[in-house]
DNA sequence: TATCAGGACTTTTTT
DNA sequence: AGTCCTGATA
């Protein structure tokens, strides 16, 4: 293996990098990069890590850690780097999700815990409710009020944030001076740990995170190990770290040689209600003695559409330096607007008309719009869909619930994937990607080992086997028992056993159940609406419906157009007036529009008293408002 | 059986 | 703030 001079290296796959990035990028001391919208994080993130490869300062025994929320995001950021470096470099780089890698701390060091906290093996993984949580600091109340403190310190506790805060942000075995604190923290973890005799733990994923933190902490052998892997860990969206992840970094790889490069963007923090610490940048740049870079390039918006954010984004911060652009407009006319109607039939009729004429005249596709709101999408879902019917257009609600998940959880779902991609294959879809993923998934699946040309091979010929006879089943017409076939040798071909044994969150627990039904619910409700198969599928992974999701949930991705509905007193009901995480919400909002951000106002839906705020910065930075004339409602 | 007061819940992810 | 559910009461 040739390494490349480091002063040689240049990007691959792209023409180049911002010279903030190029400095991010060359820095050899742990750094945080504050990267907003549309700024290239995980381009930026998988340049580092190609370059920390092809320069050999991350030697070939060594590998990069990146750590990230949500599965989704890992897979991303997994797959960009694999397409920026050679496929040997690729595999170097370790792209998982903070639960994720925490979990294989306790599972593979499990006897390194003391017998009171070790967990049985197999263990579950659950989710602390409300209620639970609640109800066990009712228990200790009554149980352990002759504690001295410990009425105070359940006074103290907010139950929403007593894992992410309270949990999160105390050590396991380390000693407190507040001894009510403590009985509640040792309480609450032991009773994971050891639910019963023969029963299996019940841990959630704070708690295998604070198991995950004593190990390392307190390990010296794993901890040494670890760092002497990861020479260098990538932590995105960090604006959203919570105090046990937080912690759980600091531990592993604090005071240490490891390089660490945080990722995120402070404006777009809307998790703190949820438990994520507000100064995790501030906190990093101390711990790590890192330095700050600012990316200053938006690739994702307009003009005009960088200038109104940047108006947001000085409400946010003061102090935010302004992001250039070398995007251009591509709409004429406004690139945003409010328009007011006043009730929710004008409301639905003008923007399922305006959407119909606008794609038809820019020749878009119902994926390159969203309607994004705040809460309850499921309330707006009817009236805008009844109207957008009228114009051949169809509306999908990704958050909608199947039986114990939702649409959008599903479709992620390694079980769906290879389902679709079955499914694609046996409509006769000639798509060299969608194979060459199956047969890959498909190996992975049957546990072939890449050096066994012949098992290689068979697995090959089986699938290909397989695919000829669904084709056969497909080329006949579309009736439910038809589709109760194809459903089933599906299924038969995947194999459960064999999912079980390939996927780890398959393994344990009722995950598999869940999505099985869930995706036997889905299946038959497209067949029963659709006449064709090539309907169905068309249907199943609604490539021709126009998005509907809450601004939480449209984090991270971009559309042509946005259309941002129940901006009102009702919808925004736990807004205080200048609150930042409130107006950091109306920034992720606007902020996911490439070319035009629409703003409706509905009089029916609410007051805009107390959300005044986000009026009156849309006026100054020039946004007209329309009022929707009631002739358009038909 | 009807009604009302009180409480939970609303923005999320994680194997 | 508004909606939905539950349990108590008439």
């Amino acid at each position: 293996m040739k390494f490349i001079q480091s002063e040689h290296w240049q990007p691959q796959g792209i023409d180049d990098l911002e010279p903030n990035a190029w400095q991010a990028l060359r820095r050899r001391e742990s750094i945080s990069v504050i990267a907003g919208p549309g700024a290239g994080k995980t381009e930026f993130l998988a340049q580092k890590a190609a370059y920390l490869l092809e320069t050999g300062l991350c030697p070939p025994n060594k590998k990069i850690l990146a750590i990230s929320f949500k599965t989704d995001a890992a897979k991303i950021l997994a797959d960009r780097v694999e397409k920026r470096c050679p496929e040997e470099l690729g595999s170097r780089f370790v792209s998982m999700t903070f639960d994720a890698f925490s979990k294989n701390i306790v599972d593979r060091f499990r006897m390194a815990l003391p017998p009171q906290w070790r967990p049985t093996k197999p263990y579950d993984v659950t989710f602390a409710t409300r209620q639970q949580i609640t109800c066990f600091l009712g228990r200790e109340r009554q149980k352990n009020s002759h504690i001295s403190g410990l009425l105070n310190a359940i006074a103290r506790i907010n139950p929403i944030t007593f894992e992410s805060t309270f949990v999160g942000s105390r050590r396991l075995g380390l000693a407190s001076n507040d001894i009510g604190e403590r009985t509640l923290y040792d309480n609450w973890l032991s009773e994971q740990v050891s639910c019963g005799d023969e029963e299996p733990s019940q841990l959630t994923f704070m708690t295998i995170n604070r198991l995950a933190e004593y190990i390392i902490r307190t390990n010296d052998h794993v901890r040494r190990a670890l760092r002497a892997t990861y020479p260098y860990v990538f932590v995105d969206e960090f604006q959203d770290t919570t105090y046990g992840q937080y912690d759980f970094l600091l531990s592993a790889f604090g005071y240490s040689e490891t390089t660490v490069t945080v990722v995120g963007d402070y404006k777009q923090r809307i998790m703190g209600w949820a438990g994520a610490r507000g100064d995790a940048f501030h906190q990093f740049e101390a711990d790590f003695s890192a330095q700050r870079y600012s990316l200053l390039l938006n690739h994702r918006s307009s003009p005009e559409l960088v200038r109104i954010q940047h108006v947001i984004a000085q409400a946010i911060d003061h102090e935010v330096r302004e992001v250039q652009t070398s995007n251009h407009s591509q709409v004429s006319g406004d690139a945003a607007w409010i328009c007011f109607s006043r009730n929710v039939d004008h409301e639905a009729s003008y923007l399922a008309q305006w959407i119909a004429s606008d794609m038809r005249s820019r020749s878009l596709n119902p994926r390159d719009y969203s309607v994004l709101v705040r809460q309850r999408p499921e309330d707006y879902e009817e009236q805008l869909s009844s109207y957008l019917t009228q114009y051949g257009l169809r509306l999908r609600n990704e958050s909608v619930k199947i039986g114990k998940t939702t649409l959008q959880d599903l479709l992620a779902e390694e079980l769906t994937i290879l389902f679709t991609n079955l499914l694609r294959l046996g409509l006769g879809h000639r798509n060299a990607q969608v194979w060459n993923q199956l047969s890959a998934d498909v190996q992975l699946l049957r546990n072939t080992t890449p050096e066994d040309d012949k098992a290689l091979r068979q697995v090959e010929r089986r699938l290909a086997l397989f695919i000829s006879e669904l084709k056969e089943l497909m080329r006949q017409s579309l009736t439910p028992d038809n589709a109760r076939l194809v459903f089933e040798r599906i299924i038969t071909f995947i194999d459960l056993n064999d999912l079980r044994k390939t996927f780890a969150r398959y393994a344990t627990g009722d995950l598999l159940e869940i999505n099985l039904t869930a995706l036997e619910e889905f299946f038959t409700n497209c067949v029963d609406t659709q006449s064709s198969w090539e309907n169905f599928l068309e249907e199943f992974e609604g490539t021709n419906q126009i998005p509907l999701m809450t601004i939480h949930k449209s984090k991270g991705l971009e559309f042509d157009t946005t259309i941002f509905m129940g901006i009102d007193d009702n919808a925004w009901w736990s807004y205080r007036p200048g609150d930042s995480e409130g107006l950091s919400t109306f920034f992720v909002a606007l902020s996911r529009a490439k070319q035009r951000a629409i703003f409706s106002y509905c009089q029916q839906r609410g007051q805009r008293a107390n959300v005044a705020d986000f009026y009156a910065l849309l006026e100054a930075a020039g946004v007209q408002e329309y009022v929707i004339p009631p002739s358009v409602v038909s």
